[in-house]
DNA sequence: TAAAATCCCTAGTAAATTAGTTGTCTTACG
DNA sequence: CGTAAGACAACTAATTTACTAGGGATTTTA
């Protein structure tokens, strides 16, 4: 069930992208460095985010990553569908084809339904303007950090 | 995102010992069986369930496995838990010690808050005994499989 | 009491996935 | 032209997943 470094990373590259939204590209240097990650790697996960056309480039000098629409406009899903792959947490319940074939006759099938509805529900519904406005808001007040980052 | 096939055997498994629920333990050639695993694979998975006390087993001939309590108290979260290890979704939002230094500065956990929640709601109000009415139904009232099983 | 049916446990392993790294090429600005 | 950027492919290391193998312990039953 976990989210994979590639959909955290991704994401959170995209949330940088709407925090600068209309203020020119940013580059992959300064978006790595952002999470502190190599920029190969992140450089991959962006280009995937390109071919599903969330975002967009400018190369050269001064160039670097944009968002192709605005944040308000743009879904949580949509970003990890394309990061991940598909947010299904079993086949059968995906979009895609299944290769599951005694779906009709599955146990548990109902129980995964109901999960991928409740996630997709969410999913699709949070915007990346949302996420980015908050994350902004919370620097801004400086809410002090209580217990979440203690170490057990 | 995707479940593991653990989680995916041992959960109908437990779904199996749920409909034999009071008629006596099940063996693990039949749980087995049942699915069309091996033998082997199951026993590791039913081993987990064991130790966290959600099911009981019975050795020798006619031995096999049962569950310790009535399928309408035990919900599908407890289930997974032990299977899975955890059902949290990224470690900075689990019940446990994580080791993110950086979940209080960190972009996208409203929204991995959010999603846990929903998560939870489900499989902690879903119960084995929900799953293991409605596929008994469903195989008594023989519904019938429409492009469900279909390959894409 | 011996055989058969069960669960118990450890260790190993093969495949797949994840999480990267490296290096070369292309494009554009100044 | 030189430098700052992205584009792309290929390779690798580490981890996780999904098993398999095989012997041991316990209980029933013939």
């Amino acid at each position: 069930m976990k989210l994979s470094t590639r959909s955290r990373y991704g994401l959170k590259a995209v949330i940088d992208l709407a925090i600068a939204y209309g203020a020119g590209p940013v580059s992959l240097p300064v978006l790595a460095g952002s999470q502190g990650i190599s920029e190969g790697y992140l450089e991959q996960l962006l280009r995937e985010l390109k071919k599903g056309n969330v975002v967009d480039t400018v190369r050269g000098a001064q160039g670097g990553y944009e968002l192709t629409c605005d944040p308000a406009e743009l879904s949580v899903q949509r970003v990890l569908n394309l990061l991940e792959g598909s947010t299904a947490i079993v086949d059968c319940v995906g979009t895609l084809h299944h290769n599951c074939t005694s779906a009709c006759s599955c146990s548990a099938r109902p129980l995964f339904l109901k999960l991928q509805t409740r996630i997709n529900d969410v999913l699709a519904r949070t915007t990346i303007r949302e996420l980015a406005d908050d994350y902004v808001q919370q620097k801004a007040r400086g809410i002090p950090c209580k217990n979440i980052c203690e170490k057990a």
